[in-house]
DNA sequence: TCTGAAAGGTGATAACC
DNA sequence: GGTTATCACCTTTCAGA
C-alpha cells in the first residue's frame, strides 16, 4: 500500500471537493508548483488511490423520480453469480456490492418510475428475496473520503 | 425540470466518465466549439444537473479496511433526526440516506478496521436498532447514471 | 444558440538542483 | 522529489450571425 503523506491528503482532498481544478490551483492550495503536483497526482492515479473523476449527477434532475437500494439474500453461489450478472447488465443499477450480512448483494438504482423497476425486481426474485428501499431524502447525498485516524 | 437533449447527454456521459477532460475535447466529442459546450456545461451546473465534479477515491487503498452499509430501523421521528445528526457529524459516514422500507436509514460508511467501526455503531443503538452489512467486493463499484428512458 | 478570432492562462516537458 | 523556463495549446471573452 503506497504511503501518503500530508500533501498527498491535501490533493485528494482538493480533488474530491473540485476535480476540475487546474494544476497550478492546485498547486498554490498546497504549496507547490504545477509539475510537482502533477506529478503526485500521476501517481495517486497509477497507485489505485484515484479511481477516476466523475461529474456528479442529481438523479432527480434529469428524470428518475426513484432511487432506491435492494437487499438480496441468494440462495447460494450460483444464484449470488445471477444477481452480479444481471446487475452489471441493468444500466440503472449504479452500484452491487457483495456484503456479509442479512443480505448477500446490496444494489444501488435509479428507475424512471416504480414501474421502471418492477421488472429488474421480479427478475431478481428467480435468485433470491429482494427487499426493495425507496429513499425520500438524502442528509447526506455525498461525502469526501477523510484522512484515515492512525490504525 | 430542465430539458436535455442529445447533446446535453453526451457531455452529461463524458463528463461523468472523465470530469477533468477540458472543454476543447469535450467540444470534438459532441461537434461543438469550446465556447458553446463551455455554456452547456454552465447551464446544467446552473440547473442543479451537475452537482459537481469529484475524484473517486478507492477507499481500501488509503487504509480503510472496512466498508459497509448500516440499516437502522429508528423508533421515530425524533430517533431520526438524532441519526441524521450522528451521520453528519461522523466524517465516517459517506452517505446518509431516509428511506421507505424495512429500515428508515441506510448509511453508507468506511472506517480503518472493525473496532473502529464499533463505537458509531454503538452510538447508534440508543436511536434505533443498527443492522451492518459488510462489503466483501464491488462486482459493480460505480457506474455513471444513463440517459432515462421514456417515461 | 452557435461560430471565429484575440489575449492571457495553462499543461507538458526538459534541464537542473 | 523539487524548481524554473519554454512553448504549444487551451480557456475565456466578445463581436457577429
Amino acid at each position: 500500500m503506497i504511503q501518503l503523506d500530508d500533501i498527498d491528503w491535501q490533493i485528494i482532498a482538493a480533488l474530491q471537493d473540485d476535480a476540475r481544478m487546474g494544476y497550478r490551483e492546485l498547486g498554490r492550495q498546497v504549496s507547490l508548483t504545477a509539475p510537482a503536483v502533477t506529478s503526485r497526482v500521476r501517481r495517486l492515479e497509477e497507485a489505485g488511490v484515484i479511481l477516476g473523476y466523475s461529474a456528479r449527477i442529481d438523479p432527480a434532475a434529469v428524470g428518475y423520480g426513484i432511487e432506491g437500494f435492494i437487499h438480496i439474500a441468494s440462495g447460494g453461489r450460483r444464484q449470488s453469480y445471477a444477481i452480479a450478472a444481471q446487475a452489471e447488465a441493468e444500466p440503472r443499477v449504479l452500484e452491487d456490492h457483495r456484503v456479509a450480512g442479512q443480505s448477500d448483494h446490496i444494489i444501488r438504482v435509479v428507475a424512471e418510475s416504480l414501474s421502471a423497476l418492477e421488472p429488474f425486481v421480479d427478475a431478481l426474485n428467480d435468485d433470491g428475496r429482494p427487499v426493495t428501499s425507496l429513499v425520500f431524502s438524502s442528509p447526506k447525498r455525498w461525502s469526501p473520503i477523510p484522512r484515515p485516524q492512525a490504525l
